[in-house]
RNA sequence: GUGCCACAAAUU
């Protein structure tokens, strides 16, 4: 079991979900899994997760025995659910933890206080902040970024910034989560300034300021920066274009793009530049680049469906939408409000209808 | 043994 182990240590390190599945058949085949003592499902737990794969981790997670797993599997399977955009399920397994009788540590606060700023509940969240301090938990530079990240994204600056002040370390990472929030509710010259005078900037502090300025259809001041800045990745890519794009300046947006190097290129960075053909009304070139794209998710869907009803061809949205082999609910949307709004009242509702069985709850 | 934070994109 011992070298069980370390294969499957290995597929979590490598991400290769395949072996790791035909790992835990044949673990499953020849009984070893089901012996707790082996620990095999804890790390089976841990590979799930790194893959991202909540339903199979929460799976696997229900066989071990409570007896058999600790603090550190719970925060395992909690912190997947928040990658996962699940930060809800995340909080009922933080709340069942408790329940089980097992303490949370100051990791285990690192993902629910992430899991707190998705949901936007301050409340909850700072309730896990005073947690830790009544239970004497070390606030490492981990957990206090991740609480300040919490009061940051929902809008509680002051208290943001009273858990920066206390730190008795900071980390660049602290300085980029003060400086986003600057940029977000305190406008972008004042982030400017705190940029400025930060002891030490890394491409996300870059970006964040960039971003900043894009948001702000400034675009000057972003390319001063692009410029000026020692290190760029997909994100910066990413911003400038969808910058240039939403500034109606298409053909910049379209440069900087011919211009990404390779390895930067993403789905991200193709689909802000699709979708900025979209809003500039040019479907054919949006329409081109979308049929060379090398992968396609959810947001380049809805970008050209919605596109082309803007421009009166549902058709053309009905041939696209028809394509979506996993179809997600902002899909869904884009084409019964397109039907709506160019009076295609029937077709709209016929879809509305199909959407129920498929599993999705209108919003 | 194993869990860890910040920056980018779609529908109304």
């Amino acid at each position: 079991s011992h070298y069980y182990r370390s294969l499957i240590r290995a597929c979590a390190r490598e991400n290769s979900l395949e072996k790791g599945q035909k790992l835990h058949a044949t673990l499953i085949k020849n009984g070893l899994a089901a012996s707790p003592h082996t620990f095999l499902y804890n790390a089976l737990l841990h590979m799930y997760a790194v893959c991202d794969i909540s339903l199979s981790a929460h799976n696997v997670f229900d066989q071990i025995p409570l007896t058999h797993m600790d603090t550190i599997d719970w925060t395992t399977l909690m912190s997947c659910y928040v990658r996962n955009g699940l930060p809800d399920k995340a909080l009922l397994l933080f709340r069942f933890m408790q329940g089980e009788g097992v303490f949370p540590d100051e990791v285990t606060f690192v993902s629910f206080f992430a899991a707190c700023s998705r949901l936007g509940d301050v409340k909850t969240g700072q309730q896990g902040h005073v947690y830790m301090f009544k239970n004497g938990l070390p606030f490492t530079v981990t957990a206090s970024n991740a609480a300040m990240d919490m009061y940051v994204k929902c809008g509680r600056m002051i208290d943001a910034r009273r858990v920066f002040d206390e730190m008795s370390e900071r980390s660049v990472v602290s300085w980029s989560i003060i400086l986003s929030g600057m940029i977000k509710w305190e406008g972008v010259e004042n982030g400017r300034n705190l940029f400025d005078e930060m002891p030490e900037r890394n491409v996300v502090s870059w970006n964040a300021m960039i971003g900043g300025y894009s948001k702000n259809g400034d675009m000057g001041s972003a390319w001063f920066l692009f410029e000026r800045m020692p290190v760029r990745n997909s994100v910066t890519w990413t911003e400038m274009i969808d910058g240039f794009a939403r500034s109606g300046d298409i053909v910049a947006a379209r440069r900087m793009f011919d211009e990404v190097p390779f390895e930067m290129k993403n789905v991200v960075t193709w689909t802000v530049l699709v979708d900025g053909y979209v809003s500039n009304g040019q479907m054919d070139t949006a329409r081109e680049l979308f049929e060379e794209m090398p992968e396609r998710n959810f947001f380049v869907w809805s970008s050209m469906i919605a596109g082309y009803c803007k421009k009166g061809q549902v058709k053309e949205a009905r041939v696209i939408f028809d394509r979506i082999s996993v179809r997600n609910l902002v899909n869904w949307n884009a084409l019964i409000a397109g039907y709506a709004q160019n009076g295609f009242c029937k077709e709209a509702f016929e879809a509305f209808a199909r959407m129920q069985p498929e599993g999705f709850k209108p919003d």
